[in-house]
DNA sequence: GTAATAACTTAGAATCATCTAACAATTATT
DNA sequence: AATAATTGTTAGATGATTCTAAGTTATTAC
């Protein structure tokens, strides 16, 4: 059984070493606001307790056992946020804060009656895959609106880097997931792209946003 | 803010000064599996932050302070277990457990939902009394099933001491809250009681049992 | 009303997760 | 390549919660 802390520190290796497969003990001290010492010390442990490879001065990474605890961790939070907001009524944006306190809690009983409930989801409110029983996690891989060219007509499949704020934007502008987009123009010079949805005018999304915003093919 | 141990140390005290309005250390100790001298220097510190009264070798006194935030943790307690048997499918016997994790998330939005999704609720799936807003909670002056006599009709308003075993003890027997009880016959030299509550056959009841049972009049 | 028992307190140590200060290794800059 | 900046490590301290051991005070039993 791995503590309150430990879980924390899995749930940051396993999003930060997402892409490239490992993670600085730097970032890892960022993402958790946790002074490099103390998150050095925290890998010794994980390492005696085979979650992560720890070499001095080398990366991070999890080891298999490292990210199955990490993606059923993961799985609690992603599963939990879908509950919220399709069963108890919350907003996208209220729902990080109470799954990061509900995922730690011991009750394969409760979240396995979470899943039932929701029909067995397989992406949470933001559009994230939740991982399944054993950890393992799926991504989709979607484009980035971003990178999408004028004229595509595409479908919001998925949000990145959500905080309260950037959700709550999309909020105010409409912006739902499975929305159906038309690009109308993108501006050369800053990337700011003139799309329409559902509505008579078009908005104007900066890059920022547009890269933020992950899409599928209608 | 009380940390997660604290708001067990008061919940505690809130619990086993119910009906003297005092609790001994040693009472606390046993009921958290905890020993006496870690117990002792916890007092002090609550006794700082003026949530007991603690004078030594006196028995202990929660302060308003303390009554109120143990209220409302017990509060958050018992919603939570009606939320999961009314909203999630779960047995009286099965939510204890979580709701004992579950009561220590900090989110005032997250309980009041859950409040207005039960729309209210006075009472937890158990019978007690659910603390308000301010922790305050009143306990109605409910009759053991064991002090009552034989030829009474009686319901079945909230069961205590209830253990997981106990509880499932009353499911196998299908009494459950609301239920109407004929007092059939009781047996002087142990004070178990023959009951018929819709069925056919009578259910005998020892004396044990019919001391866990609050019942009002029909 | 002593003696025995139970309850309470004090003192000191252990563990966990955190910190600061100081030093070492790696990476980036010129 | 030498220096500067960044990143990683070691050592030692702190606060929270727990423990054991050893006394003290209160209560119970004879």
């Amino acid at each position: 059984m791995n503590s309150y802390t430990e879980e924390n520190y899995l749930k940051a290796l396993f999003n930060l070493s997402l892409d490239k497969g490992e993670v600085s003990a730097n970032e890892i001290s960022k993402q958790l606001r946790i002074k490099m010492p103390t998150v050095n010390s925290m890998m010794k442990k994980l390492a005696e307790k085979k979650l992560v490879f720890h070499e001095n001065y080398k990366p991070l990474r999890l080891t298999e056992k490292g990210k199955r605890e990490a993606g059923l961790i993961i799985r609690k939070h992603r599963l939990t946020e879908m509950f919220l907001v399709q069963k108890m009524g919350f907003g996208w944006e209220e729902v990080h804060e109470i799954a990061e306190q509900l995922e730690h809690l011991q009750s394969p009983h409760f979240f396995e009656k979470m899943d039932v409930l929701l029909g067995y989801p397989r992406i949470d409110p933001h559009g994230s895959p939740i991982p399944d029983k054993n950890g393992k996690m799926e991504w989709i891989r979607y484009k980035k609106l971003s990178d999408c060219k004028a004229g595509e007509i595409v479908k919001l499949a998925a949000v990145i880097h959500t905080t309260d704020d950037f959700l709550k934007f999309l909020n105010i502008r409409k912006l739902h997931l499975g929305q159906k987009l038309k690009i109308k123009a993108i501006e050369k010079f800053d990337g700011s792209m003139m799309i329409n949805y559902n509505k008579k005018t078009d908005e104007m999304f900066s890059y920022a946003v547009c890269k933020r915003l992950l899409i599928e093919n209608v």
